[in-house]
DNA sequence: TAGTGTGAAGTCTTTCACAGCA
DNA sequence: TGCTGTGAAAGACTTCACACTA
C-alpha cells in the first residue's frame, strides 16, 4: 500500500488542520469540512484518507484523535528525529529556531559552518561547530536528517559527507541538484518565486 | 498554448542549468545532456521545451542563448519586478538579501513589520517600515509581488491588505492557506521536512 | 439523513518508440 | 550518425456518481 506523492504532501496539511480543529474542541470532521478548509474536493480528502486506511463514519465523518495519530505515523513524525543544519548563514540561522520543526519532533542537534568567525559562537541554543566535527557529531547524536543551507559551490560535497556519515534524508536549500544516495527534498526559493512570476504573467505564452 | 504546472517548475531548473552551461562556454546542449544534469528523461526535456516552442536541431541539440531567452520570457523573469517582504523576523531577514532573487530580476523594494523595536531599523539596504505604510508604498513603488513572512495569526489579514492594494502574487511562508484573490505559491518548510520524514521512513505503511 | 468508500471515467503527465532531419 | 519532435501508449492522479450505512 504505497501512498502517492501528492497525497503525502497533503497529509501534512491534514495534520495541521486536524490539530487546529482538536485545539478548538472539535471531535469529528467530515471530508466536506476539510475540503473547504484546505481548498480541496471532498472526494480527494476521502481518497487520501482512504490511502491511510483511516475509516470515517457515514453521516458523521472522521474522529479527529485517531486521524491525527494515523497521520503522524504515516508521515513518520510519530517520534522524535535528530537533524543537523549545515550552514549558519541567513537561511541556516532562520531555521535554527523555527518553531514548527520542534512541534513535529524534529530536533536540531547541531549547526555547522566553515567560517572561523562563526565557529564557536552561540546561535540560539546552539554552539556552531566547524565542519571537521560533522562525522563525529552525526554518529554520536544518531542524526537522521540534514538541512543543506550552504552555498551551491559546496552543497554537493557537504551532502556527500552527510550521506557517507549515515544521514538518510536531506532538505536542500542550495540551488542545485544533489546527486547522492539518499532521499532529497528540494526547497527552491527562487524557483518558487519564478513559478509565481509565471502565474501572474498570465500563465500563457505572450 | 498553456504550459502544465509540473513543466513550469522544471523551467526554472532548465534556466539555471542553461545559464551555468553558457557561463562555462557551452553554446549548444542536447536533451540527453540536460536530462543527465537534471535527473530527468530526454523525452521529458524535449516535451517541456516543445511546450515553449523552442526548436532544437537534430544531431546537434538546442542553442543555449535563445533557449535562455525563451525560458526567461516564459517564466516572466525577462524584466524586473518589485517585491515587498512583510515580516522582518528570521525568515524575512533571511530573504532580504537572498542573492538569487536579485539575479532573477526580483527587486525587494520594502520590508514591513509591526514590532516598534524593528520599525525604522536598517536591515541590509532596507529601512523597515511599519505596516501602516503598506498601501502607500505598494502604490508608489508599483509592487507586483509580496512575500508573507509573518506569523500564521496575521498572515491572512496581511495577505488581504496586499491584494487589496493591488499585489497580484504572494509567496507564502506562513503555515496556513491564504484565501485571497491572487496567485499564491506556498513554501511549506515544515511540510517539506515531513515529506522527507515520510520518504526515509520507507515510503510504506508500517 | 448526512456523509463514507469506491468502481469507473476522466484528465493530466510521462514515457515509449520511431520517422525524419541536418 | 546523433538527436529532434511527436503520435500513441502507459501511467498517475483526480473527479464523478452512487450504493451503502450508522
Amino acid at each position: 500500500m504505497t501512498i502517492p506523492r501528492p497525497t503525502v504532501r497533503r497529509l501534512s496539511l491534514y495534520l495541521r488542520e486536524a490539530e487546529s480543529l482538536l485545539a478548538s474542541g472539535t471531535r469529528t470532521v467530515s471530508s466536506g469540512e476539510l475540503s473547504l478548509l484546505l481548498a480541496l474536493t471532498g472526494a480527494q480528502v476521502r481518497r487520501d484518507l482512504g490511502h491511510l486506511g483511516v475509516r470515517g463514519r457515514p453521516g458523521i465523518g472522521y474522529r479527529i484523535t485517531p486521524l491525527i495519530d494515523r497521520l503522524r505515523t504515516a508521515l513518520g513524525v510519530d517520534r522524535s528525529r535528530n537533524v543537523v543544519i549545515v550552514g549558519a548563514g541567513r537561511i541556516g540561522r532562520a531555521l535554527i529556531a523555527y518553531p514548527r520543526f520542534g512541534a513535529r519532533g524534529f530536533r536540531i542537534v547541531a549547526v555547522f559552518d566553515t567560517d572561523p568567525k562563526v565557529i564557536g559562537r552561540r546561535l540560539d541554543a546552539h554552539i556552531v561547530y566547524g565542519l571537521d566535527d560533522l562525522e563525529s557529531v552525526i554518529e554520536k547524536e544518531d542524526v537522521e536528517m540534514g538541512i543543506i543551507a550552504v552555498p551551491e559551490a559546496v552543497a554537493e560535497s557537504v551532502a556527500t559527507r552527510l550521506v557517507d556519515a549515515g544521514v538518510g534524508g536531506l532538505l536542500n536549500f542550495a540551488p542545485c541538484r544533489l546527486d547522492v544516495d539518499a532521499e532529497v527534498v528540494d526547497v527552491d526559493l527562487s524557483g518558487s518565486l519564478e513559478e509565481l512570476a509565471w502565474a501572474i504573467a498570465g500563465r500563457v505564452d505572450e
